[in-house]
DNA sequence: TTTAATTCTTGCCAAATGGCAAGTTTGCTT
DNA sequence: AAGCAAACTTGCCATTTGGCAAGAATTAAA
């Protein structure tokens, strides 16, 4: 069986097992297309694994506009880590895209699991090294990529976004505005086809 | 007494026994200016806790240019996550700007405190999710933040930088050229002094 | 101290992006 | 199906940033 459960909590040192064990502390909680997830300010007690759907992250700026901060697809951790784990409020908004499927765990059994299962704070240690290593690559590419190579890489790495976001959601996690991003898209038919 | 340790070592689950077994994995290493820490390509095996002086990261893209992915200050963690949890080679390289005072620790002892002590995975897990934060908000900086606005948060967090690192190299981590820069710091001459 | 190399500044012009507003398209609601 | 609101495109022009190159200033070396 080969589940998101599976897909996620992947790690040599995690038996099938402890494996049961996780899956077991998880509840599903399906959100509608517009729900919010997490609402800025508040404290997260929780975090979902994603098995369908889509969800964006934002922040509101000085100015009252939306800054898109992120999109979770599926297969990944909705989640807020300095809220959840220094419990702290939350600077970002978490809200579905679309309607979605996914599966909850509360701090306190994701507490449990972390102290008691080695594998799986072993596993936690690496999700957190390659979420610091896609940050760190989304503030390179922000200097080093054009906003051109940015929407192209964007595309090949999360096509359900373009599908489902309006176009100046897109522009503001690209950090161009909603003209020049239309601008971009006209470009890239007009060279490649 | 008030070291280094207690510093970067700071938890409420932490208790001073345990800070002591923490000290002892640690083996004083100094380092030179322009001395190379990591070098891109190979595998981390320790990290050093940076008592003084003055550290840069950075990555060499296609065109052969420099660019700066972050500097380390005093009483931060001379790391790269993603090679040393994932003994995976390093995308930067890191290099002492200053000459360096640094307390290292080498991984198989890290992970004898990692699963021995309760508070000090406690610490870990707070350490990443900071981390995260400060680099969501270096993304977000690079989006919502004029140049002007990026340098003068620079000068402000880490005055060190300037008075160590060439314009260039701060222009490459500001996401600018250093003929910018140099307009920018002009420009903040006129306006404030 | 003199030379040389690096670093920094500046002028000129080109290219990229932004701001605004009008117009078009799309999709939803009644 | 008609009307409405949201989303998207486009033209015009201003502003910002980049690229290049020359020159000034600083630093390090001989």
């Amino acid at each position: 069986m080969q589940s998101i459960f599976h897909d996620i909590y992947k790690h040599p040192l995690l038996p099938e097992a402890d494996l049961q064990s996780i899956m077991h502390l998880h509840k599903q909680v399906n959100f509608n297309k517009g729900d919010i997830i997490l609402k800025s300010g508040c404290i997260a007690n929780e975090y979902y694994l994603l098995e369908t759907g889509l969800v964006k992250a934002f922040v509101i700026n000085y100015n009252e506009d939306e800054i898109t901060t992120g999109f979770f697809t599926d297969g990944e951790i909705i989640i807020s880590p300095p809220s959840l784990f220094q419990h702290t409020p939350s600077q970002e908004t978490l809200q579905a895209v679309t309607d979605c499927v996914t599966w909850k765990i509360v701090f306190e059994d994701f507490q449990q699991l972390y102290h008691n299962l080695p594998g799986f704070r072993e596993w936690g240690r690496v999700w957190f090294s390659q979420q610091l290593f896609s940050l760190k690559q989304r503030s390179l590419d922000m200097i080093t990529e054009t906003a051109t190579n940015r929407y192209l890489k964007l595309i090949k790495e999360k096509p359900q976004v373009i599908q489902n976001v309006p176009l100046k959601q897109i522009a503001t996690y690209l950090g161009v505005t909603d003209t020049s991003l239309s601008r971009i898209r006209k470009d890239i038919i007009k060279t490649a086809g």
